[in-house]
RNA sequence: GCGGGUGUAGCUCAGGGGUAGAGCGCAACCUUGCCAAGGUUGAAGCCGAGGGUUCGAAUCCCUUCACCCGCUCCA
């Protein structure tokens, strides 16, 4: 049976440019430099942004380091935190493989004006010499034959030669016909995209101390798994978490914060032995799809994917594999995009350390008959700033019934401002009473005390922000010293006793 | 990086070769008192930035930057 009214499915009618603008108007982001026009790729976060932001942040941390989950076998896992730097020694990055992967080499087509990856451009090289070199993609036969037979001129694919775009020298180019292209030779040269942001160590700027902004804060934990190992009593299996900035010089950073140049990762390396991987993996699929949940996100939202194996990373290509936490964004819909990939890593990254920095990093186990062994990774990876983006998105409620037409639907522990007190009228001595629970409050809690205006617009500027509830101070609290609670899903009010405000929140803010 | 669109007060937008307007918001005061009420007053833009044409440009031309959409890309 089919519903009387079919409600739109959530983040269905969301227009992004809504969501951009609210943020802007009441403070959670801006564009960087804004005054001088933004700066493509970068974002500031303002008053309750950075609040918001700090918010999933701590609770990322608290649910990993500080009180880490009970893990398969009952016991309370342990994982240690670090904050490594941002720049470091730059074989760090030629040991990960960034600086010699991280970057692509891609064509243009000066008449189509597609572009393509160079190294995946296949040149098909009449054995005859005669006719033109015809441009195909790798692995898509079915575009291959269809291609052939429009150009071909009658010949099958046993009559070429084949080689990678790349390892043509540039003067072929001429002859070479780009796969959606009408006319010959409309190839631009191969151009690296190396996407990590360079800088230079010193005063003096030139090749020999170059250096990187980290694009992924995962090495940093890798840098330091032998002083964690050496310093903390850490045994296997146990974790390395970090949270910071990272960079990349994306090609076409896009939809507001999903995709920008400098950004926020929450990472957490989780090392086991070889056997374990597959235990591991499994319960962090479990454990961070309960944290996305409890930071908000719904199911209808959200989905797990296991990559392809085309799709994998170079350091996830054996093993287990990775699969993404996937959210719908507005801007995806019906589509979603990536959250939080958990990947098992292998032993790749410690393997690549120990040989480039000649540094034992093999772990000795006495719990094992001191087996010596590389241990595997298994790394739950998130965007912080996506993940703030995903919780604003979730939060995002039209609602044409209130004056707002818009609330804020965070949970109370990501909300930037936990409460509001509003006396309901600027004299009578409600002011007073407000004054003093808000003194009483915000030892505790990040809340708003506002006076301005009458009371249904100091309502609707909290639905905006988001702020779960609003304590009303009226003339019944001068009798009786009661106040009312304003819920903002449901605007509906209650009235507690006026002493008994922090419990409530106490109660409310718990879970 | 390519193609298309946009860029005028905090926001949404109108206007348009002679040195800027509205609504909302914001500030103050009066009135009201439980969901953006009413009134008065006020602050706030030199029209994204740079250059050119012109006696004169925000309005025309060029360049550039940013944002949005589509492609491309996203180890």
């Amino acid at each position: 049976m089919q519903p009387a009214h079919q409600t739109p499915e959530p983040n269905s009618i969301i227009d992004m440019k809504d969501i951009v603008a609210l943020c802007k108007r009441r403070g959670f982001i801006f564009p960087a430099s804004d005054i001088y026009g933004g700066l493509n790729g970068f974002w500031d976060y303002g008053p309750l942004g950075t609040e918001l932001k700090n918010n999933l942040r701590d609770f990322w941390w608290k649910s990993m380091v500080t009180t880490p989950p009970i893990g398969p076998d009952g016991h309370p896992l342990q994982i240690v935190g670090v904050d490594s730097a941002i720049v470091q020694n730059p074989q760090a990055w030629v040991a990960s493989g960034h600086v010699g992967g991280f970057s692509d080499p891609m064509v243009d087509c000066r008449e189509t004006k597609k572009r393509y990856r160079a190294d995946h451009i296949i040149v098909l090289i009449p054995k005859d010499g005669a006719g033109s070199w015809i441009a195909v993609f790798e692995d898509d036969d079915e575009f291959e034959a269809k291609r052939l037979k429009k150009v071909g001129k009658g010949k099958k694919a046993e009559d070429f030669d084949r080689s990678v775009l790349v390892d043509l020298p540039s003067e072929d180019y001429a002859k070479i016909l780009a796969p959606d292209a009408k006319e010959l030779g409309s190839l631009t040269e191969p151009k690296d995209f190396n996407l990590m942001f360079q800088t230079y160590v010193g005063a003096t700027a030139s090749e020999d101390n170059i250096a990187y902004l980290r694009p992924e804060t995962a090495q940093g934990i890798f840098l330091n798994y032998k002083n964690v190992l050496d310093s903390s009593r850490v045994k296997m299996p146990f974790g390395i978490a970090q949270i910071g900035k990272a960079f990349r010089n994306e090609v076409n950073p896009r939809n507001f914060i999903f995709r920008s140049r400098e950004f926020e990762q929450m990472e957490l390396e989780w090392f086991c032995h070889p056997d374990e991987a597959k235990k591991w993996r499994d319960f962090w699929f479990e454990e961070r799809q309960k944290f996305w949940k409890a930071c908000g996100l719904t199911d209808a939202n959200m989905q797990m994917r296991d990559h392809d194996s085309d799709e994998l990373s170079h350091y996830a290509k054996e093993g287990l594999g990775t699969a993404d936490i996937e959210y719908r964004f507005p801007f995806t819909y019906p589509d979603f995009g990536e959250l939080e990939g958990i990947a098992h890593r292998c032993d790749f990254d410690l393997t690549q350390h120990q040989q480039h920095s000649k540094q034992k990093l093999e772990y000795l186990d006495p719990e094992r008959n001191n087996e010596r062994y590389m241990p595997h990774v298994i790394e739950p990876a998130s965007g912080l700033t996506r993940g703030v983006l995903a919780v604003l998105c979730e939060a995002y409620t039209p609602d044409d019934s209130r004056p707002s037409g818009v609330y804020l639907n965070f949970t109370p522990k990501m909300a930037p401002k936990k409460a509001a007190i509003l006396p309901l009228t600027a004299k009578d001595g409600h002011p007073d009473v407000a004054e003093k629970l808000y003194m009483e409050i915000r030892e505790h809690y990040s809340v708003d005390l506002d006076i301005k205006q009458n009371i249904g617009k100091r309502y609707a500027r909290q639905d905006e922000i988001g702020t779960p509830y609003c304590f009303t101070i009226d003339g019944q609290t001068l009798e009786d010293q009661s106040v009312t609670v304003r819920e903002r899903n449901t605007m509906a009010q209650e009235r507690i006793a006026l002493d008994k405000v922090l419990d409530y929140l106490n109660e409310k803010l718990k879970i």
